[in-house]
DNA sequence: ATGACTGAGTCTCTCAGA
């Protein structure tokens, strides 16, 4: 089973350029983020004629994530649990950033959609939800651990892993994806047991999933690894393989990141 | 080549992204 994961930045702009990738990649299940659409825009309809079905978990302008899967989905929620300030009904958060599902193939596997917030300007307010926002999902992915069972976390995380995930690390310093304290909060969730799936098959330098729209960052592979699949035990046993599909970023209108994807013996 | 872009909403400017 062939799972991705997708920024997209805004899906009525990325329209052409997301089905077109639909049709050539086939995805089983796609887990998009930054959909900038509430839930009642987003083209559905679509993707429904292609053969999936489509979750999502949208608002107004920004953020916004969503799944696609060509197999049944079950216990769908919306929200990442633990947000002090509680937003529409039924949601944690007043952003929209976490949708989860079980994909209900030969085996079932939890799969966790997530938008991680940017944090930036740091330090500040907004870093501060970020490493917030951080804790919560460590707690959840205790949750999905103690049940030693197939799932997967992924999305963009907004963390740059260590310094061969930038082609100018010093550039990124002391940046919200960069910092220490993010990184530190990023490792404590490995830590917890997962496999941070792209670096368990390939090592070495020079693998990203973002590159900016200015400066000619991607004719110069000026790009940063911020996109990550993070596995359970039971789910890293299925891995048979995991990549980076940069050459999306060279079509026509791409978003500014790249399909970063899985293949589980599933 | 000292390359300031893209998307959405408040909509010809501002905010956010990373």
């Amino acid at each position: 089973m062939k799972i991705a994961t997708f920024n997209i930045n805004g899906v009525k702009a990325r329209i052409e350029a997301l089905t077109n990738w639909i049709d050539e990649a086939q995805p089983d299940v796609a887990l998009l983020q930054e959909i900038k659409s509430v839930d009642e825009g987003f083209p559905r309809e679509i993707f429904e004629d292609k053969g999936y079905i489509v979750e999502t978990h949208g608002q107004k302008g920004f953020n916004g994530v969503a799944i696609l899967s060509k197999l049944p989905l079950e216990d769908v929620t919306r929200g990442l649990p633990g947000a002090e300030g509680a937003g529409r009904e039924g949601v944690d958060d007043v952003e929209a950033r976490y949708i989860e599902a079980t994909v209900m193939g030969d085996v079932p596997i939890r799969v966790c959609g997530l938008y991680l917030p940017n944090g930036n300007p740091a330090p500040g307010p907004k870093y501060d939800y970020k490493l917030r926002w951080m804790e919560r999902l460590q707690a959840r992915a205790q949750e999905l651990l103690s049940l030693e069972e197939p799932a997967l976390l992924a999305g963009d995380y907004n963390i740059i892993p260590q310094h061969e995930d930038a082609a100018r690390p010093d550039a990124w310093r002391e940046d919200a994806l960069f910092r220490q304290d993010s990184r530190d909060t990023f490792r404590r969730l490995l830590n917890l047991g997962l496999t941070e799936a792209f670096r368990s098959r390939q090592a070495g330098a020079g693998h990203y999933s973002f590159w900016d729209y200015q400066a000619g960052a991607w004719d110069k592979n000026d790009g940063i690894r911020i996109d990550h699949f993070l596995l359970t035990p039971q789910c890293a046993d299925l891995l048979t393989n995991c990549w980076i599909e940069s050459e999306q970023r060279g079509r026509e209108k791409p978003s500014d990141h790249v399909p970063v994807w899985v293949d589980l013996a599933a």
